[in-house]
Order: C-alpha cells, then sequence, then structure tokens
DNA sequence: TTAATTCTTGACCATGTGGTCAGTTTTCGC
DNA sequence: GCGAAAACTGACCACATGGTCAAGAATTAA
C-alpha cells in the first residue's frame, strides 16, 4: 500500500515504474534532487496563492528557474505535481496526528496540540495555504482523506474528550467542535495572514507575537472548556 | 465618493458614466435585474471555488445560462465582475458592523457577535469562501479595506473590549486576538465546510447543528476571557 | 574512450482564455 | 405601429494553457 492510498489522496493510478515520486526522501541523483526541491517550494507557493485551476505550469517553471519542458520532464504533469503536494502536506500533518490517551492530562495534552498547531502553521504557511485552497474548493483530492484518516483521527480523540469530561476532568463539551474550533483559530494565521497583517498593521508577525497568541488561545480553551490550566513559566 | 471607495476594494477607475454597476439595489429594467442576479449568483459560486484565476468567464456564463458575450455585455469584464462581488460582500458584512459600546453588556455583545457571524456563515456562504479565497491569495484587490475600513472597525471594537477588562468584566485579553478568534471559529463552517461535512459524515449541516456551534463557540468565548454569560432560555 | 543514462530545451499542437464587434432581435415608451 | 433603446449572439482575435516530442547536451558507469 503505497503512501498515496494511505493517506486517502485521489491520485489518478500511475502504472509506471516508481520514478522515486511516492517516496518521501528523495531518491536519484543529486540533480534530481536538487531540481526537484526547488519545483515544489515554488509549486506549492503558487498553488497556495492561486488554486489549483488558476495556476500555470509557466509561472511555476519561471519561479523553479527552468523552461516548462523541463518542469514536465520532472512532474509527468500538473495533477501529479499538485497530488504530490497534498500528499507530502498530508505527510507533515501526521507528524502532529500523535497518540493520546485518557490517562494523559487534559491541560497539557490541549496546550502541546495547540502549540504544534501553531508551529506547523509558521514554519509550513503554504502548506497550509494549499490545503485551505483545497478544502475552500470542495476538496476534490482530498475526499477520500477526510472521510477515511482524519476522521477516524477526530473520532478516537473525541473518545479521549469524552473520557476526560466523564471522569470530571473538564466540561461536558462537543469534542468535534472543540478540535474545529483549535484547528480554525490556529491556521487562521497562516491562512488569512494577509487580514492579520493588514489589520494589524505589520509586515510580519515576531516570534514574540506567535507566543503571545499561542497563550491566549491556550488560555481560552483550557479555560472555556474547564480545564485547570497547568502552570507554565509565565 | 462612490462604494468602491468607501469599501476600500481597489477598482480600477471606470470613468464611463454609471450604469448602475455600483449601485446595491439594481436599476435597469426587469430583464437586467434578472439576468444580473443569475450572474451574480454563479459568479460567487464559481470564484468561491476556484479563485479569480480559477474561473473562466466561459463557465459562469453556462451556469447563468446565457452566451459569454452576453455575460460580457453586461459586467464588462472579468475584473469589474469580482471586483463587484466583492463589493456586495463587504457590504453585506458591514450590516453586521454595527455600533456598540463600553456601556453595553459584554455578555450580550458578544453573544450577538459570534450568532450573527454564524448566521451570516450560513446565509452567505458562498459570499464568505469568496473572501476568503480573496484573502488566501494575497488579498490583492483588499489590501485598502483590509488596513483602511476593517481595521478601523477592529481598533473601536478593541477600545470597547478594553474599557470593559479595565471595569473588570472581563479577563484583560488582546482584544484582537478575540476577535480573530470569534471570526475564525465562525468561519471555519463556510469555508471549510467540505472538511466538517467529510469528518461529521454528513451531507449538511442542519439548523440544530448550527444553534449547538454558536452555543459552544458562545459559551468557550465568554467563559474562556471571563464574561459571566446571560442566562440563555436554554 | 565509449556507451548508456539522465537531463535539457525549443518547436509544436489542440484547446481554452478574456475580450471585441458588427449585426440582429427583442423590448418598451409613445 | 413606430422608432429608439436595450438585449442578444456568433464570428473572430491574440494570446496562454497543458502537454508532446525529437534531438541534443551533460553526466555517469564500464
Amino acid at each position: 500500500m503505497d503512501k498515496a492510498r494511505r493517506h486517502g489522496v485521489q491520485n489518478e493510478q500511475q502504472s509506471e515504474p516508481d520514478n522515486g515520486h511516492s517516496v518521501e526522501q528523495e531518491s536519484g541523483g543529486v540533480i534530481r534532487q536538487r531540481n526537484e526541491r526547488a519545483i515544489l517550494a515554488a509549486a506549492e507557493r503558487i498553488f497556495a496563492q492561486h488554486g489549483y485551476r488558476g495556476t500555470s505550469l509557466q509561472q511555476i517553471a519561471e519561479q523553479a528557474g527552468m523552461p516548462k519542458s523541463n518542469l514536465l520532464y520532472y512532474v509527468g504533469s500538473k495533477r501529479k505535481l499538485y497530488v504530490r503536494l497534498l500528499e507530502r502536506t498530508m505527510t507533515r500533518w501526521n507528524v502532529m496526528l500523535d497518540n493520546i490517551s485518557a490517562d494523559d492530562d487534559p491541560a497539557e495534552v490541549l496546550s502541546a496540540f495547540i502549540r504544534s498547531k501553531m508551529q506547523i502553521s509558521r514554519q509550513h504557511p503554504e502548506s497550509s495555504r494549499l490545503f485551505a485552497s483545497e478544502i475552500l474548493g470542495g476538496a476534490p483530492f482530498l475526499q477520500e482523506y477526510l472521510r477515511g484518516e482524519l476522521r477516524d483521527w477526530v473520532l478516537s480523540r473525541s473518545a479521549v474528550f469524552k473520557a476526560w469530561a466523564d471522569r470530571g476532568l473538564m466540561d461536558p463539551v462537543d469534542p468535534v467542535w472543540l478540535i474545529f474550533l483549535i484547528w480554525s483559530s490556529t491556521q487562521h494565521y497562516a491562512d488569512f495572514e494577509a487580514q492579520v497583517l493588514g489589520i494589524t498593521d505589520r509586515d510580519a508577525l515576531s516570534d514574540d507575537d506567535l507566543e503571545d497568541i499561542t497563550r491566549f488561545l491556550t488560555r481560552m480553551v483550557l479555560k472555556g472548556c474547564g480545564v485547570k490550566a497547568v502552570e507554565l513559566s509565565q
């Protein structure tokens, strides 16, 4: 079972022999590695900004510093390039989907959850925007992923939250809405960056800003659903 | 000062005589009204789904049930159509930007704010997604609006929140982050509808779901920032 | 050095793009 | 009914699109 299927990305079946496209740690020569890195970086930026349809290979090729035909030599087609980027994003996301159990401390788990979400939004804003663009367009490539892998993840976390509520460690809020609240409020700072910067009249958010926001969100969530906060070295 | 400027949408100067495009309550004959309504509805859907670049006039024309040349007869150009949609959205948004004062009750104001935001997300999901798509792409047309009108609105609300905090009616949280929290968590249900539906395994969110979510978000926000909730007929 | 493999590229193609325009049809005030 | 204004439309244009291909250049393995 290859990664495309594991991640539920609706890839067209490509019966070609594996040319290294579906492996994360890239194989192939040093030239290929360098060029593919440049391509993926450029493509992610532009797909995130203009969506799948609104992106042209010509533009990606320019930003990657090579003629369009060379781009196509590496990526095969626009579709394959896009799917590959989605897969890479889902892989990154999965790093965060670590296991928790009902025995863990709610405050610690929720804090860590919010913090890591904020960090991902900061470290990979283009990935975040690419994902947002895909969902905004109705998730044509990610239906399977959403209804499968991601749904399972949410359900299992929900069970843990429920257990915490039953044991009186937090209020009996709907776990799914809670997860959505955390997702939306954290991703906002990547996806709506233009709005955030415009309103706060900044060129960029500093590390201090991010820390500030993270603390704010953590406090709102913990207090909001009745979890006693762990004291952090404030 | 026409509406385009009032709303800060970066329209190209169109020195043509007013043909009714920049007036909300449409003038012109009944045929024009009917056709423009169809066009705007179709265009909003498709722009929201595929972004500005990813949308073709051909597709809009089909959905609006007329040939492309007829479409262009009404809207002038793709740009003008897009700008017009943004203006309409900003106008709708403004309905919500009603005045509040430091003398109002925090719980009531915040509750009403969240509720109206959720209702707009429900009544005009395409508008919400259009706006999201524009921001995601770096807000090329809305820079002025964000840094002007909307920023002013946020700053004035912030002052009120600050006053409430000073009077001990709520915790001294950063008002701007609080506004972003409310915006993001409510708009999520329009913009990320595909994700919400996929994960909750539904075809659509019911009115009861929406009421449920609204209550959840209200409770989280009020409790989270230490506002005593008004009792609602639960 | 040689031979195979990988890489690079411009020319090219069918199709789609936003937009124009001339000419026709329909609607509407009188 | 008549004339003007509004509405409609197919043909057309220059250009961009995703993608192919053949042929050459660079790299690597023997």
